[in-house]
DNA sequence: CTGGATCCACAATGATACTG
DNA sequence: CAGTATCATTGTGGATCCAG
């Protein structure tokens, strides 16, 4: 079977859909690592929602990137952790996350030369 | 300076949203590699509509990552090519759709399981 | 603590038509 | 060919309140 995301039907522009999303791309760099709880995520992840992050988080359980695990502490706890399939992502995500960081001056400068020009 | 891209304030924020989009991904995708023209890029990238197409390029070229050049020819002929600085993004993004056309069996199985569980 | 449900405002997109 | 302009529609996210 032959997969290619410049067609419109094919599956893969779902993995596509999913992985192009920002928040989606924050989750799962602060999941490369430990575990970690629902509202730690919330207080990591700056300017998240819990709606969308409860969102994401389910897309990316159903996805088989994130598992959910419960403990019937008092209250209770959950900690969302990268599964082996997640972990295959994560140094791919990880060089998306270090490009951003390393070029932003590069493109704060071009918006600023663009910006002037028009 | 440290940037940070968990802080919501941080300007590589902006790029994160201009990378975390599917269109993006597509768009320098193909232009790795040779110029392409408008109506050609829009006939290679299944779905995409005329709109958005003109729009993903623009923000692109303000970002630095897209050159745009015009020839006078009747019609006229407009080419897009990556610039020095998209091209070091082009491996990473490329990684990206390897991911997907990879993974995409893996992904699809763990919705279905995840769905009969549901 | 971990969310689900609701309401609402705004941004994004498709379709269509038109221009240089 | 390579776009821009407009409109109508949808979706997406934020804010808030509530519950197990």
């Amino acid at each position: 079977m032959e997969y290619d995301v410049y067609v419109q039907t094919c599956p893969t522009r779902l993995v596509l859909d999913r992985l192009a999303d920002k928040w989606a791309v924050l989750v799962l760099g602060k999941l490369d690592g430990q575990p970690v709880r629902f509202n730690q995520l919330k207080r990591e992840i700056d300017g998240i929602s819990q709606k969308v992050l409860s969102q994401i988080l389910k897309k990316l359980e159903r996805d088989g990137l994130v598992s959910r695990s419960v403990f019937a502490t008092v209250p209770v706890t959950v900690e969302y952790a990268i599964t082996p399939l997640g972990r295959t992502l994560t140094s791919t995500v990880a060089a998306l996350t270090r490009w951003a960081e390393d070029n932003i001056e590069a493109v704060l400068a071009a918006q600023q030369k663009y910006d002037r020009s028009a």
